[in-house]
DNA sequence: CCTAAGCACTGTTTTAAAACACAAAAGTAG
DNA sequence: CTACTTTTGTGTTTTAAAACAGTGCTTAGG
């Protein structure tokens, strides 16, 4: 575990927020970063915890959760590459609120705080960029807070298999989940318990609104999910 | 109403995030602005219109709140001089996700959208500043999903009044808050309904651990408040 | 001054979801 | 292969908070 790991191409990838840089300050990110690999259940950051640089999933997928009150994470954001994890904190200039855990086998580049500065001082569409994607994540976060309190149940966990068809769409077949969580992370998405999580799925499949063989989560009519995340 | 109105020092005060700017970015900034003044109860903007421009809160206090499910407000963020309001939708380059009503007479300015780009673009400090900002906003909104789906009914009243004391601060007494909410208000920024923000006052204010005089607050017991919201 | 409207407040009922308590299945390790 | 742990699944009880219902207070407007 934490093997090193190559992730190139990943930086500068045409999917990748740093395609707005030159040649040149490509070149000084790609000598400026360090690849590790992570399994499946490892940590990746804790809260707590200080950043030490921005941290960019090449492969793998990743749950950022809060601890709750009553010991109960919250998942509150789902990463797939190639994406960031940990940026909030980095810009923000605090320590980690929220820790990152694998939930595939996953391999992660950190680029350094002081290269990441000066490439945001010298280039101001990286910047926009930036500013871009933090005020749209704050968008989903607000929208996230109001679903999450104000939803029933049926509501919020369809809201989340919606969420994770879009984060990260469909099998061969169309329809199916290409993410495969447990009951639990499910649970924790969706703010309920567990057990709600289990029982709501199961109405959702007597329902024939969703199939569910273990973890594989097939959509058969995403219009009704939509619709009865929509009523709440 | 909508009159206009005269905000000069507002933009570069010491506090605003544009006292980084250069004196000449200063006066670009100072000519490209328009001020408004709205009355308690005024609509600054609604969820769905299009932002045209960096709206910045000279004087007087503006609630941001999104209509959810079942009609029910939830209040996702309170604004004061001298602070920015639905820089989030701009930034992003979408429409606003959410309202803005001033809860007392209020100020605003507008700064246009091109010259907010020309000046980002021209001083990279500012753009540090902003993504910071923003950065800060997010963890803000992530702390507040948690504890508002995890802590029950008087941890969250109990952390929005301290979240009140902090934003707004004490009156002379350096004990009453010093902003003046409905109890609707009080329950859309704590989710959770007007009867039970009521009932949830009038109970800490019989352990006096607040004392209340219609819109009126009186912190006691800081530490005991702090105390309910951390157990939940 | 009177009336209306909105806000503050209280008691009662209902309900959604948590908590609890098991049982079965599926992985995992020895 | 067996024992152990984790995950999944289901039925029951309890509870926190919403919904409902109605009264009094205060403010605004004619």
């Amino acid at each position: 575990m934490h093997k090193k790991a190559d992730c190139t191409n990943c930086l500068t990838s045409s999917e990748s927020i740093f395609n707005v840089l030159t040649a040149k300050e490509q070149d000084l990110l790609k000598k400026n970063n360090i690849c590790t690999s992570y399994s499946k259940g490892e940590i990746i950051y804790k809260e707590g915890d200080k950043p030490s640089g921005l941290i960019c999933l090449c492969k793998g997928k990743v749950k950022v959760f809060k601890e709750g009150v009553g010991g109960r994470d919250q998942i509150i954001r789902m990463a797939k590459p190639i994406g960031f994890i940990g940026f909030r904190a980095l810009f923000a200039e605090e320590n980690y609120i929220a820790s990152a855990v694998a939930i595939e086998d996953s391999s992660i580049c950190i680029i350094d705080k002081t290269v990441l500065e000066k490439l945001i001082r010298s280039n101001p569409d990286l910047s926009l960029a930036i500013i871009k994607e933090l005020a749209q994540e704050l968008g989903f976060s607000n929208e996230r807070t109001v679903s999450l309190t104000q939803k029933h149940i049926r509501g919020r966990l369809a809201e989340s298999l919606i969420f994770l068809a879009d984060t990260f769409g469909y099998e061969e077949d169309g329809k199916t989940l290409k993410v495969y969580l447990s009951r639990e992370d499910l649970a924790n998405l969706s703010n309920m318990t567990t057990s709600n999580a289990i029982r709501t799925l199961s109405t959702f499949s007597l329902e024939n609104v969703i199939k569910i063989d273990g973890r594989r989560i097939t959509i058969l009519k995403v219009r009704e999910l939509e619709k009865i995340s929509e009523l709440g």
